[in-house]
DNA sequence: GCTCTGTGTTGTGACCCTTT
DNA sequence: AAAGGGTCACAACACAGAGC
């Protein structure tokens, strides 16, 4: 139709299986290499490099230019929620392995999605917030109330950003593993932060799955009521 | 400055699938 | 069956960093 936007160029760069993982090997917010990348999607260098070619032409990725490598990373926060959005729709990959069903349990326990967590982790952690009066639901989504910005300080958390959330819609996203909502935005990528620097969550290599800490799971049995 | 090494890109052809 | 499009791997090449 004149004037609407036409789809069929960008989803056909999504529909494309080697593209795809591309993709979502990016989607936790890191800068890969075409090298690294070309393993995680287990084709060759050349074929990844084609794809990413098609990709960059797209607006979809931008590289960084470092000595001899070039770093990849999704250009937009918007990719990613779109991402999150066609997983939401798509079929459980089949696992092979052991290692395989190993990663995609990690992934659904606890990832990063962009800057923020995503998975039952960062699901519970929500509805967590919303239990201690943190964020309060409404129809529009989540709102933090006037204890949720006092909490925040006390958490460790501070920002004159976040401060003035508090009539704010607070950012949310359908979580694809858990079909629930998981905070977004400023306020999930600060709270990832804050668990990063406590220690509570580190990265694990090779994949976007986050690892709890034996000191996060008490942590967060304690301060959330969150086990996983 | 030269050489070696590692990494990424480009060109080419083979293969597969879909459409006509 | 032929044509066209897409993906992939291979080979060749370019580039940057390290070591001398």
């Amino acid at each position: 139709m004149p004037g609407d936007v036409n789809i069929a160029p960008i989803a056909l760069l999504f529909a494309d299986q080697t593209r795809a993982s591309i993709l979502q090997e990016l989607s936790d917010g890191q800068a890969l290499s075409a090298g690294e990348l070309a393993r995680r999607a287990h084709v060759t260098p050349s074929t990844a490099s084609t794809h990413l070619a098609k990709l960059m032409d797209a607006g979809l990725l931008i590289a960084e230019k470092q000595g001899k490598h070039r770093y990849y990373r999704i250009a937009d926060p918007a990719i990613v929620q779109a991402i999150e959005a066609l997983a939401a729709l798509a079929p459980v990959r089949q696992v092979h392995s052991l290692r395989e069903a190993q990663i995609a349990q990690a992934v659904r326990s606890a990832r990063m999605c962009s800057t923020h967590l995503a998975g039952k982790l960062g699901v519970d952690l929500t509805q967590a917030l919303v239990n201690k009066g943190v964020l309060a639901a409404s129809e529009e989504g989540y709102y933090m109330t006037s204890y949720g910005q006092q909490w925040l300080c006390d958490f460790g958390i501070e920002g004159e950003a976040l401060k003035r959330r508090g009539l704010e819609v607070v950012s949310h996203h359908i979580d694809w593993s858990e079909h629930r909502p998981h905070i977004a935005g400023a306020l999930g990528a600060a709270l990832a932060q804050r668990l990063f620097e406590l220690q509570w969550i580190t990265r694990t290599p090779f994949s976007r799955a986050v690892r709890l800490t034996a000191s996060g799971q008490l942590s967060l049995r304690d301060e959330f009521g969150i086990h996983i």
